[in-house]
DNA sequence: CGAAGACTTGATGCCGATCAACAGGGGTGG
DNA sequence: CCACCCCTGTTGATCGGCATCAAGTCTTCG
């Protein structure tokens, strides 16, 4: 099977042999986690990088009135701990959400990276883009939009990331979050979220049975949330040659 | 003189000879623009990276009920529309909010780059993570701090950014942004960033006389803002070796 | 000198927080 | 195996921070 890595950067660009090989060798080592378990705490000296294996865990901060704002969902491909790349500690605490498996990899090893594959990074420097997007969208979902919205953005982006690894899901989904989380996502108190799912649901946005949500009309939710897809305008074609 | 970007990164990491001159020949041309002038449109489909050369430009998008929110103000050495390594159209406005100019930068120099020279590349990444976190931090701000809170680290944070290009200043600086700004950067209306700002007055942290603020108690201002200054944790030890 | 933008200040309103109480469910230990 | 308990979800009542509306002043620039 592929590494992870090498099949989301796969989904991307077609890799060369060489490519796949290189990005194969990055994960060797798997360490599993159990829910909860804490990866990484803030202000921790991260050593290495991982990539997740297996799993779904989330990066967090804690302010100093003890809340809690969440910054990241992380799914399998995905790297953690990235800013190890630029600072000595560790600006977010990861626990894994589920039962989740990551790969160690040393930081230096993305510098060999950038030697022996510059494609890769490059191609690295276009992963991290996409996801500053991300992280701008969600900002002005923050700044400027309502409760509502926040929470109809979140169900979407959610269920998109997730049909990305697993294309056989569709309009019914484990959203694998508690109404805490979301809130805790969103800027909102977990009272709140409730009412606002609860509205989505009047509204005939969407069902729930379970901690499963139905999206029932996608188009009137992706427009309470203001919701745009940035996955159909991808253009990597600056990319220089494979090796 | 240096290039805007050799300066940047020569902050950074000691560039080689090489190094140096390859950052030179990046910025070929320059652009200027003035006051106000729309260096680039949402959904505008960008041909080109640009590096500041001089001015300050800030990036926004506007949402679909009317309001704006601010995502970023950039200044000499940054790079704009990096986006556009990983999508076909602009998802931020970008305009000049003092006189400025940009240095024009074509995307396959960036991969260009990367092959010619892996450091500065593997440099890149880096340097995407210092936005990234940068980005985390307002994330954060957004979601679970209080109004006050929100302007008194936007203060701190200008003024950082402006004291690396300008380090003659201290205390006492000039924002260059009118309230309705500050506002859409952090999520607020203008009139209660004017409250904020008087009650940070008041509270003794600032003075303001004709848009130019002193910055009377650092430390304070520092604790209402939850402010952390990420610069004194750099840690880049793990880049490969210059060419 | 006129006009438009930026700032200031007060009055009022609403969205989402907070407080409170209870129901269901799943895991744990006795 | 069962009882308990904590976690999660739900719903109502009240509160408060920030938005909104409004009006006037100051500044700047054409």
């Amino acid at each position: 099977m592929a590494s992870s890595l090498a099949e989301r950067l796969g989904e991307l660009i077609d890799l060369s042999a060489n490519e796949q090989a290189a990005l194969d060798g990055l994960e060797q080592r798997e360490r599993t986690l159990r829910r909860g378990a804490v990866l990484l705490r803030e202000h921790d000296r991260p050593s290495e990088l991982f990539v997740v294996t297996r799993g779904t865990l989330m990066s967090y901060v804690i302010l100093p009135d003890g809340s809690r704002q969440i910054l990241h969902f992380l799914f399998r491909g995905d790297i953690v701990a990235m800013a190890s790349l630029a600072y000595r500690s560790s600006p977010e605490t990861v626990i894994a959400l589920t039962e989740a498996a990551v790969a160690p990899l040393e930081r230096a090893a993305i510098g060999a990276l950038a030697v022996s594959h510059p494609r890769l990074s490059a191609l690295l420097i276009a992963v991290d883009q996409m996801e500053r997007i991300g992280l701008t969208d969600r900002l002005a979902g923050l700044g400027r939009m309502s409760a509502k919205a926040r929470v109809a953005a979140l169900l979407l982006d959610i269920r998109n990331r997730l049909r990305t690894r697993d294309p056989r899901l569709d309009r019914t989904f484990g959203l694998g979050l508690t109404q805490e989380e979301i809130g805790d996502a969103t800027g909102l108190t977990a009272v709140h979220v409730n009412r606002m799912l609860r509205q989505l649901e009047e509204e005939g946005m969407i069902t729930r049975e379970g901690g499963r949500f139905t999206l029932l009309d996608e188009a009137l939710l992706a427009r309470t949330g203001h919701f745009t897809d940035r996955r159909a305008g991808l253009d990597l074609g600056w990319l220089p040659a494979a090796r």
